[in-house]
DNA sequence: GTTGAAATTGATAAGCTGTCTCAAGATAGT
DNA sequence: ACTATCTTGAGACAGCTTATCAATTTCAAC
């Protein structure tokens, strides 16, 4: 197995244009990264430690701020965190958000994403990236 | 002069809801607070140093927080820090934030609020508030 | 207008997230 | 394998926000 996969390639290019190394470290962090939709530098320490319990967290946030620059990643603020978001999965960033449990459904919503072209367009604007967090109460919490 | 705002009668409801206090610092806040679009609790401290040499950066925060609960004001982190938008005197609006200058432009859109009615209901959700955030490049920072 | 329980304040310590530092170790071209 | 250069890990550090707590203020009941 281990077919070459398409971001893989992405950072090699980006790590020789910049006369960066492929480590180890960054290998694991960007195959682990992959297999999510967002996760939090936190997050990934947590899962990572079991593979390598001496990966630093710094090395990830340095990581992951890398993949962003390679184009592989998008950062996000959400709450006080930075969620770290796969952009091959682009289009599924939206949520529904319930106030009384916390529940977290994500949605995607093409007409929504026109209009906000449409918007951003009006206004002289490009879009590199949106934020749309609709907060509400799920069926279950409204009894 | 001195006439009653509907946002402090607003204040006053919530305060007396939750067996809070009405005191010098939270009008005085509230004041400054509705003279502008959105500001940190940062920009507030030292814009009210002048009239109140005092009152402190805790306090400031404390009260921002406390015009979210009340309806009156929204919070929104942009980079490291959160900005308080003042969302009960123009009614609610979205934004679209250029990524180099910082430049914030505000726009509505029915279509696109109907549409988030469409899918929180589609998900069994009642809908509080939402928040939509558009980020790119200005047509002045492209170049 | 006094009184007193309860909330609030100001000052600062503490917490949290993310970045910086630097010696030790890994990488890759030769 | 050698060497210049980049990267790492660990912890220190920095910026923003919240928690702590003694002193003060509010406000409702007298």
């Amino acid at each position: 197995m281990n077919k070459t996969l398409k971001e893989m390639d992405v950072l090699r290019q980006h790590l020789a244009k910049h006369q960066l190394k492929l480590t180890r470290q960054r290998e694991l962090i960007l195959t682990a990264f992959l297999r999510q939709e967002h996760v939090t530098a936190e997050t990934m320490y947590h899962q990572l430690a079991k593979k390598d319990p001496h990966l630093g967290l710094a090395t990830i946030y340095r990581t992951l701020n890398l993949f962003c620059e390679a184009g592989i990643a998008q950062a996000r603020h959400f709450g006080t965190q930075t969620q770290y978001d796969n952009i091959s999965h682009k289009g599924h960033h939206d949520h529904l958000i319930c106030t009384g449990c916390g529940t977290i459904v994500e949605f995607e919503n093409c007409e929504i994403e026109r209009l906000q072209e449409e918007v951003a367009t009006k206004n002289g604007f490009v879009i590199q990236t949106h934020r749309l967090e609709l907060y509400g109460l799920c069926a279950h919490c409204r009894h």
